[in-house]
DNA sequence: TACTTACGTAATTCATGGCTTACGCAGAAG
DNA sequence: CTTCTGCGTAAGCCATGAATTACGTAAGTA
């Protein structure tokens, strides 16, 4: 469930633009921050998650922190959309057979019985 | 810029539950429903979210709207990490080959100056 | 025509989280 | 030892957005 993290990581804009400032490179907090409309504060505070995330990793050279992209975070991500892909396409082709049968079939009555009625649970919270 | 909204659709667990519940095949927002402890009105919510993300369409079926998985948002998501992926692992392979040659130069002196200090403006908002 | 089903939409509430300022601390420099 | 730089952390404020209830509507059903 490690990609949940990168998801919500990502989903911020600004913290978006940190991501992409290393994109190209490892970059110090101060640089990231200098060419973004926020806060150096605010920084620290994205790249902490992104690190949580697994999508970025830092390195303490005297005073400053050099951050850069951690693959592992990515490969996660790549690794779930991948897998959700083929599921998808495990199910359309399915779904495009079950409709290939059942148009060569001669369908017991013309009525409209789609589909059987799941139970139905009350739901409330 | 169309994987933002995808990566904004995918944050919310909720939402990503949603989403989830169409891995396998095409799904009425009341089945969906039925199987989150959400209300039906939130899912409807989230369902517009996804649609808007290019995550998921719907066709109307009688009185029931049909979901499904639209393979457009995940393209462009998957694209965008692919995209990243590479120019990252460029970036580390530029790195590498630009520390050899530093190891392999005679350093004109012991003292450490690391990098060119970058211009400094004031930060403020 | 009246009723029921399966939705979407509007309005409201409330928690999450992003940003700021203020502060503290380690390491380099003098 | 003192000063400055570069950064992380804490506290507080405020906007975003996720959930609920109430309502409206279109399409099947009796």
């Amino acid at each position: 469930m490690a990609y949940a993290e990168a998801l919500t990581a990502l989903a911020d804009p600004t913290r978006r633009a940190v991501f992409e400032a290393l994109r190209s490179g490892p970059r110090t907090v101060g640089e990231i921050a200098a060419g973004l409309p926020v806060s150096r504060p605010a920084v620290s505070q994205h790249l902490r998650v992104l690190e949580g995330a697994q999508l970025v990793s830092a390195r303490q050279h005297g005073t400053r922190r050099i951050y850069r992209v951690d693959r592992a975070g990515l490969a996660i991500l790549r690794g779930y959309l991948d897998s959700f892909w083929s599921d998808v396409l495990e199910a359309f082709r399915a779904e495009a057979e079950a409709q290939a049968r059942a148009a060569s079939e001669p369908a017991p009555k013309p009525s409209r019985a789609r589909r059987a009625a799941p139970k139905r649970t009350r739901r409330t919270r």
